[in-house]
DNA sequence: TCATGATTGTTACTTTATAACATAGCTCTC
DNA sequence: GAGAGCTATGTTATAAAGTAACAATCATGA
């Protein structure tokens, strides 16, 4: 976002999907998975992992829902103390540089990726009644968007795919 | 967005598509023709199509681009002096209602509808040199994302849908 | 060690959005 | 036409999201 930093892709990682679904994330070890996962991909890209950005993907990856700024704010100053709104775009950014995190434009809010193989074709899958993002890949769909960009002489950037609804779980 | 108000689903109206694409719609027909439409839109659903909501479809229409909040108080104060935020969120909120205008999420901005009969079935292109954003249809794309949603036992209430890129004007 | 760049601290501000209550205007009925 | 009830707007205040600029600190390699 705030366009100085080199872009770096990460690499294949080990996370496969999005196996843990509570809303809290009790015993359940998605949230290690993800931070040691990161933790590889800053290794190998040759970026700082530092203890706040470790902190921030720790409390986006505190449930599958959507975190507001606000809250992620209220919740790392227990931890950081001179927590301010900088502190926290800052590490977002560098999260959502790394492909660490998705932003959810539709809510204003961030989302640990889950992508399998981190391919990042996804497809967001909202939930308005548990709040649960759920994050899919969707090859077949960027077909039929590839199909219209053509038609249209549009060449892409980047995308976002929102769907709101009701999800499996709560119908 | 109040969510108090009965919602209204327009009927089909006159415009057909986007015909004008310059950034100032200078001697160009489609801000009266958008205007027009809304009139009948809102007689046809008894609905008042009041002056500060004309004058904000009316700003909102002087380009293809997206407009933001702050922008349109700015245009807005000229015509009515009184004007706050409350006035034009109001506003807005009204003609999203109505299908008038649509939000641009990634960009927190809003923009007219032109969508051809109206069916909502959009997708945004948004360029990232000239700003402006097109709407097209995609029945093609919504099967294929009928099918994902069936796979995930998902039911959609809302999507968004935004490309951003460089459009056929600008490459 | 010291120069360099990256990261964080700090302050101030802008932009986006909503809540709550008061006032004014429209419409329908009596 | 008066008044009731509803809709729309005025007004104030505040929450939430996001950015800019500069200072201080930390990490790292020459
Ligand atoms: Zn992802
Ligand atoms: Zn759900
Ligand atoms: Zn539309
Ligand atoms: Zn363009």
């Amino acid at each position: 976002m705030t366009g100085g930093g080199l872009r770096v892709m990460p690499p294949k990682a080990e996370m496969t999907g999005s196996e843990c679904v509570s809303p809290t994330h009790v015993h359940c070890g998605c949230r290690e998975k993800a931070i040691h996962s990161a933790e590889q991909v800053c290794n190998q890209c040759g970026v700082r992992f530092t203890p706040i950005r470790r902190e921030v993907l720790k409390i986006i990856w505190e449930s599958h829902r959507a975190v507001k700024a606000h809250d992620l704010l209220d919740r790392i100053k227990p931890k950081v103390g001179t927590a301010k709104p900088a502190t926290d775009y800052r590490a977002l950014d560098f999260l959502l540089e790394q492909g660490l995190i998705h932003r959810v434009e539709s809510l204003n809010a961030f989302i640990g990726c889950s992508c399998s193989e981190r391919q990042h074709e996804q497809l967001l899958l909202i939930c308005i009644r548990c709040h649960e993002v759920e994050e899919r890949p969707c090859e077949r769909l960027m077909e039929a968007i590839a199909k219209e960009l053509e038609q249209a002489s549009f060449t892409m950037q980047r995308k976002a795919i929102e769907i709101h609804g009701i999800c499996g779980r709560c119908a």
